[in-house]
DNA sequence: TCTATCTGTGAACAACTGTTCATAGATAGA
DNA sequence: TCTATCTATGAACAGTTGTTCACAGATAGA
């Protein structure tokens, strides 16, 4: 029933090739996909969720602060905000020794919130 | 200028200890905060995002088919398939031998769309 | 029942990640 | 300039993750 079919020079059995073959085109390069994983990955992590939501509540804060709000040591928010920072999911102002972190722009929130209403929605529901 | 708090019993240095204990006091449960690091943990990996992409693009599909389409050998897409399954992403019809999985709602494609909008809003620029 | 085919699972391995510790950089005030 | 304070960085360690390999389960057809 499955006939081999080449594809990529391989041969492989397939079902349906060409609807393979029309998803393949159809399918986002992989230096885009490799960008959405880098953001996903971003907030797959609970302690950078953590920070993301105290700057969603409190606006912009001092390291201290967001280290204190999140349960976290002060070197650890350090490492997670300049990852954060890297990706352009925060920004930073200096003020005197102190740095200010605050949210870049609106997408974290959206996320989040996508996100919370696929968790609560999926809850309980059988496969 | 940073005066000693005493916080969950700890003593710490605090800049707006009232902002810090209204935010702790906003955030989400360690529950939902793990809830949501477990899906965007799913979303955060290529193989998984490129699977994810070829089920938006060709709906129901077997697990060769699958496979092929996203260039992953099919024990890996097996892995990959059940993990999305207990998180409610995607679901399985049995059809003889052949197990066809398809997407279980539409929220993969809205995070994929913000996380997008994202990945192109923030290119080039500085902090 | 026996075999071929399609998929699922467990173990093992390398690769990656987040935290901590120690230390360095940067700035304000004396 | 010297010191105290706040933040950033580098190294190292444990813990986690994704893939591959080998094999087991499940189903259709002979």
């Amino acid at each position: 029933m499955v006939e081999p079919v080449a594809i990529d020079g391989c041969e492989l059995k397939l079902v349906d090739p060409a609807r393979v073959r029309a998803v393949q085109q159809a399918m986002p390069d992989e230096e885009t996909v490799a960008e959405l994983a880098s953001i996903f990955s971003l907030l797959s992590d609970p302690s950078r969720l953590r920070l993301l939501s105290v700057l969603l509540e409190g606006g912009e804060m001092c390291v201290c602060d967001l280290a204190a709000a999140a349960g976290m040591g002060e070197s650890a928010t350090s490492h997670a905000l300049r990852l954060l920072r890297l990706h352009q999911v925060v920004k930073a102002r200096r003020a005197g020794r102190m740095m200010h972190y605050s949210l870049r722009d609106g997408h974290v929130r959206m996320l989040m919130d996508v996100a919370l209403v696929h968790v609560h929605h999926g809850l309980g529901e059988a496969d």
